[in-house]
RNA sequence: GCCCAGGUAGCUCAGUUGGUAGAGCAGCGGACUGAAAAUCCGCGUGUCGGUGGUUCGAGUCCGCCCCUGGGCA
């Protein structure tokens, strides 16, 4: 069945970073009269444009662009939070096809296959399960985690400090394992059509660099400027080439050095969202060749027909 | 030309009194249910610069040669 009448049709376009998804979905979207949803974690924030090379004016101008710089750099965004405003683009008022872009796979598959339903759990908790971690070691803590949660500290290896405090903190906070809500029961999957773009790694990578030179003409270090003395711990901190032009501002690396390194973690990066897209989404159309005009229109012409209805 | 210090994995280097090599980084693969551009897990054969010798056995000791850095002339 395709997807039901209050929702409109949702068309994912997924891949590694630099890979030319927002490219895409802009034509896409336009050739369909439809509107593009931000599926990315770091371009929901509102402060890091050229860093996160988010479509600009002319980009939204040409079509509606969605939770794109919505949430301010202090903010934390999550998958949920993220998810629910995402699901609200598709029961507003828009008309068209939505075509959810981003390289966040997590974030995808929270939009298509839900997130178990659990109460949120106040920060305080999380700084509780740090200063517990850092008074018990590794070890300490998994033991502690496994006492509340075994299935879950099974699974997770005491290295993996992030998931642990979310597992602690979620017992602490409700007083129910995190593997117990999990086990809930997550909503019906959205239908979508899945479009899947993997360039071949050297162009990738060529991109990656040559793309990170633009970054630096076109006001990436104002922008990283306008970011210091933030909280380094918030998720926005952590955008690619953030901390290391921040370590150039400090005068601790020189830029070239800085550059090297924003390269490097970007191509680390690729490779990671690689491994998600390649093991774990469901690709409806994969293209693996570069990007062009060619390319874009094969896409469109995968679409069917069913996902090309405004509705 | 002489003296010294080095030449071991893609890079930086360990290698105990001789028992045919191992870390970090890079790279690659993988995991992923409210931080996800995050957080983790796994994977190490390489003419030990070359060559001749000593030895049951040489990255390790000896000779010669080559290369790199530094010093003295």
């Amino acid at each position: 069945m395709p997807a039901s009448r209050d929702t409109p049709p949702i068309i994912v376009i997924a891949g590694p970073t630099a890979s030319g998804k927002s490219k895409l979905a802009l034509e896409i979207a336009a050739a369909l009269r439809g509107r593009v949803v931000n599926a990315d974690s770091m371009q929901v924030y509102r402060e890091l444009r050229v860093l996160t090379a988010r479509p600009g004016p002319e980009d939204e101008a040409c079509v509606p662009h969605r939770l794109y710089g919505v949430l301010p750099a202090w903010e934390r965004c999550s998958a949920a939070r993220w998810r629910e405003r995402a699901l609200e683009q598709l029961s507003g008022p828009d008309t068209g096809p939505v075509v959810v872009c981003g390289g966040a796979g997590f974030y995808i598959e929270a939009l298509l296959h839900g997130l178990s339903d659990m109460p949120e759990t106040a920060p305080e908790f999380e700084a509780a399960g740090r200063a517990r971690r850092e008074m018990l070691g590794a070890e300490g803590f998994h033991r502690e985690v496994a006492a509340r949660d075994p299935e879950l500290a099974r699974r997770v290896p005491p290295g993996d400090r992030q998931r642990l405090l979310r597992a602690w903190a979620v017992f602490e906070a409700t007083g129910t394992p995190l593997t117990d809500w999990q086990a809930r029961s997550r909503p019906e999957p959205l239908r979508a059509w899945t479009v899947l773009l993997d360039p071949p790694r050297d162009r990738l990578h060529a991109r990656i660099e040559e793309r990170f030179r633009a970054m630096l003409a076109g006001g990436a270090i104002e922008e990283a400027k306008r970011l210091q003395g933030l909280d380094p711990a918030l998720p926005a901190m952590k955008a690619l080439g953030l901390p290391e032009l921040h370590a150039w501002l400090a005068g601790e690396i020189s830029l070239d050095e800085a550059g090297r390194r924003a390269v490097h973690a970007t191509r680390r990066f690729a490779r990671r969202q690689r491994t998600w897209f390649r093991n774990r989404l469901r690709a409806d159309a994969v293209f693996r060749e570069d990007f062009s005009p060619a390319l874009s229109a094969a896409a469109m012409g995968s679409i069917p027909a069913r996902f090309r209805d405004g509705g």
